[in-house]
DNA sequence: AACAATCTGATTGACGTACCTCAAAAACTG
DNA sequence: CAGTTTTTGAGGTACGTCAATCAGATTGTT
């Protein structure tokens, strides 16, 4: 009834049940033949492994480490609710999941938090900085696997990058202001922190899309608006005051500070913002944004969890997997 | 080392494992006493049962089945190639994946496929019949778990529906047709078959989003294009050759019609279309469709196979377990 | 031919849970 | 209080794999 066992292969192979076991788990000390012929069993048998029995006998207990700021933002706060769902899911797969705040721009914090750890693998979602890169390197040295969350450090030693293309969601919001936008007007771009990766890679991309294709738009400088509301408010107001403003591409938080000033607007320049929160959401609802660009955070912390697990199994995990799909809100889907 | 076990609960509740055992699988004879105190022992230790090792000894082979029509569209290959990898993907856990391919549009080779089904759920992409309502209603009393895919059956005795909320991919589809269009004009809606449920409801959809928010455009009656590239393309010809069209919202398939039509038309209707597919992704890519509704099929397979497992293990899935995001994909995030 | 080195077989005991039996204890029944 | 029913305990086997040991067989080398 069940699927063929080790005993099946081994029959089938003519060997002893100790000899599959060494190919299988490759232990080596088996001779090429033998090792083809016990293949080739595997194969005309159609074995697959019993992961439940394999993790059962094995007694494997993962231990994964999420490293994340603790700021009082939806996205935030988003990623720890899916970071506890998780939690529990895998806890009866034999995977603890601890959750590892630090002081948000604390770089020291940080390293800190990272030399504390005590686990199979990490992902780290921090700023740039050469500490941050040294103390990588140190965790892979002593046998951590690591890897980067939302934003990525690729010249780091970290190991996978779990997040969206940066570049293609600029990209994607720059097609789609260009399609919404009727009067060719002035289009400002706000980010977080101009030396945040993700944040400058999505506003290069949207800048290039848009003198591609929709150059009768003029971009304004792009501008820092700290992920902090009062001050992105004051962003908006300002360059809205001489000249109208026709679109904004919001890359960072704020969302709050970025609706009161829309309030003040009329007509209201067309919005697309980023990460579905219940602010964006109502906003979208309402009219206030026309479009939310979303990474999927339960999916990316999934994929996380995936990826670890590929990496402490040392099994390399498939090239895409970090990849996290961009999801495109109207206030049609939410 | 390890997270507690069954004797670590039997311990603190004071009750031997055959107890705990009793409980755990509400096999009944406990006095309510005992099961209070194995209960908040549970809590006490932080007992969560160890899946594998639960699933090793039941040796439970979940065995499922997907009824699908075998129509050469590409969302049929896509959701075949997807169905393979599942099988592979789950193979591991125990669980057999068949696939039964029908006769599609064709009631009797259904029924017949059915009823030669032998295992503990399936997922069906049928028509809507009263045959097969029957059918279905068969399984249910012969303990088979029935879900519909894709196109759901709400009338009948289906347990679980997995795919997209139709009538919300309408009215996005809409809301972005409303949006896209400069000039307000003629918009012509091509459905596969209105006699199938997720196409009328898309239509329902789209219909209602266009006139609330959308007057100024004219929505010519809704054609029939029998997923048939010829037909949808002699459909599109007819429609443009008097006055221009505006805006085009192709439902169902057939495409490669669509797309041959579409080169004779200048300049060219905004185009939105459904479903990822090879053919639809590259004219996404040259521009010649604007926008491509998907759902996520991959996604949607995931879903019923879990959706199968806990229907099998009669633990009710949750509510909106079936619901199946709709993708959005413009030229700039295939 | 003797020796080492390499390969292979046979066997065993976990891992944590499910499921079963049999007997003993406790709780009711009249 | 004897008899019945309900509740509990003790113990075993099985699931498929991993990991380890030890003995035996097959090679290759001098």
């Amino acid at each position: 009834m069940s699927g063929p066992t080790v005993r099946d292969v081994a029959q089938v192979a003519q060997v002893s049940l100790a000899t599959v076991d060494r190919v299988l788990n490759n232990r080596g000390g088996v001779s090429a033949k033998v090792v083809d012929r016990v293949k080739a069993a595997v194969a005309q048998t159609g074995y697959v492994r019993n992961l439940a029995a394999a993790n059962l006998s094995r007694r494997r207990i993962y231990r994964f480490c999420f490293v994340v700021p603790s700021v009082d933002t939806g996205f935030v706060a988003l990623l720890n609710a899916a970071l506890v769902q998780a939690q529990q899911q895998v806890q009866a797969e034999q995977v603890l999941v601890q959750i590892l705040p630090t002081k948000a721009f604390d770089v020291a914090d940080q390293i800190a938090a990272l030399r504390t750890l005590d686990c199979d693998a990490v992902a780290i979602m921090a700023s740039e900085a050469p500490e941050i890169h040294e103390e990588i390197a140190a965790l892979r040295a002593s046998g951590v696997r690591v890897l980067t969350l939302v934003a990525d450090l690729p010249s780091s030693r970290r190991e996978a990058y779990v997040g969206p293309d940066n570049v293609l969601a600029g990209r994607t919001a720059a097609e789609f202001m260009g399609r919404f936008i009727k009067d060719d007007g002035r289009v400002l771009m706000i980010a977080g922190s101009l030396a945040a990766r993700d944040h400058s890679e999505r506003l290069l991309g949207f800048r290039m899309v848009m003198q591609e294709r929709y150059g009768g738009c003029t971009l304004l400088p792009a501008v820092e608006g700290a992920d902090d509301a009062d001050r992105v408010e004051q962003i908006v107001l300002h360059a809205a005051q001489d000249q109208h403003l026709s679109g904004i591409y919001a890359i960072g938080a704020g969302n709050r500070g970025l609706i009161r000033a829309l309030r003040t607007l009329e007509p209201k320049p067309t919005t697309i913002v980023h990460e579905l929160t219940p602010t964006s959401r109502e906003a979208l609802r309402n009219g206030t944004f026309d479009l939310v660009l979303d990474q999927d955070i339960p999916a990316a912390v999934t994929a996380a969890v995936r990826i670890m697990r590929d990496l402490t199994d040392s099994t390399s995990p498939p090239a895409d997997a970090g990849r996290i799909k961009l999801n495109i809100y109207s206030r049609e889907n939410i």
